[in-house]
DNA sequence: CAATTAAAAAGTGTATACAATAAAGTCATC
DNA sequence: GATGACTTTATTGTATACACTTTTTAATTG
């Protein structure tokens, strides 16, 4: 949970390794802006602020309205079909009310349509944002409903399917709009005792 | 130089630390793909590829036409006025023929304008991509002169005084074609076994 | 009893030691 | 002279030890 402190000696001790590959671990954590590491005082699940995940949803808009505008004007038929099984398994995963491995199919949609424009770059620029995003939806716990979610990815590769940038871009951005909307951010509803005793 | 393995001791030797230390200089590196690591083989001063070097710029472009469009309707005089005063350091910087201090300062023309936005996520995103630009500028070296691109700075303010939005965007979109395009990324100019030599 | 301070405990920061792996060198063989 | 197996050397991967910092606990004092 955000705000968590972990201790390197014991992390090490669940998996049987020294501090030396915790500390490894704890690093590239740090990097993904996962853990925040506060010298001579430990590691720390990160809390990102209200602004910090507005943020990260502004960029996430920037790269996948482009992604979404130049795949329109390249994407190949088969390529919708993958979208279509990618549709699929996030339908059953839906329906399955296992929460984890739907959250990560939910959000591995974007990254499929960005890994189609062949940007290795892009891709996992966006990827990074795609794992803050689940830790700030973690955070400020979102009702947006994972339904919702799959009908809005479905209207999008129906659009994609008719080749309707426009309207493919209409959407994604809507789509955004909505997760990002529905997150918990006024301060009214920031219930941060709740989140810290949690 | 790319493609130079790094080895540990040696680098601790010559800082007077530890391998510790210096390997996770290396990690950190390494995440900012600075540093290729090759398990149990050490670590590399990473080699872009012609198709990474592609990527990086055409993920600038997109960050940067953003950042363009978005600044041109918010930006104050205060802000004209501070870009003004880094494109007279930047001028200074080209007079002197001080190779690396006038990289520097041309790189961090762009990120000035993304930090300008107070969207911090985005501005550390196109930090990592200028960082990478960099080493790629290195690799392929450009002919392209830091007059150019100075001037052409100076057109995107110009834009930026009369709220061209329009304007600073085509400028901008140029000024980042111009220098990817001279890059040698041509195979029939990429001298690998210059490069490699070097 | 609260507040302050000192001592103890726990935890992080770095260096070093040892194990595992890859590279380089050597010798024998064809 | 070139090739291939074996030995030696060098380098990385991980664990551990010690120094230093922070936190906690206990004791003392007003």
């Amino acid at each position: 949970m955000p705000g968590t402190k972990l201790s390197e000696q014991k992390i090490g001790d669940i998996f049987n390794v020294s501090r030396t590959v915790v500390r490894q671990a704890f690093n590239q954590l740090n990097r993904d802006r996962l853990l925040v590491l506060e010298p001579a005082r430990g590691a720390f699940v990160a809390m990102p602020t209200v602004d910090e995940a507005k943020h990260v949803f502004e960029v996430r808009n920037i790269l996948e309205t482009a992604v979404t505008r130049q795949l329109c004007a390249v994407i190949t038929n088969a390529q919708i079909k993958e979208l279509r099984y990618h549709l699929q398994l996030e339908r059953e995963a839906v329906a399955n009310a296992e929460v984890s491995g739907r959250t990560r199919l939910l959000a591995d949609f974007h990254l499929v349509l960005a890994r189609m424009l062949g940007n290795q770059v892009l891709a996992e620029m966006l990827s990074e944002l795609l794992i803050r995003s689940s830790l700030i939806a973690l955070m400020y716990q979102s009702p947006h409903s994972a339904e919702a979610s799959l009908s809005e990815h479905i209207a999008i590769v129906d659009a994609f399917e008719k080749r309707d940038a426009k309207e493919a871009l209409r959407l994604m951005s809507k789509h955004l709009e909505s997760v990002r909307y529905n997150l918990q951010l006024d301060p009214h509803s920031l219930d941060l005792a709740q989140i810290l005793k949690a």
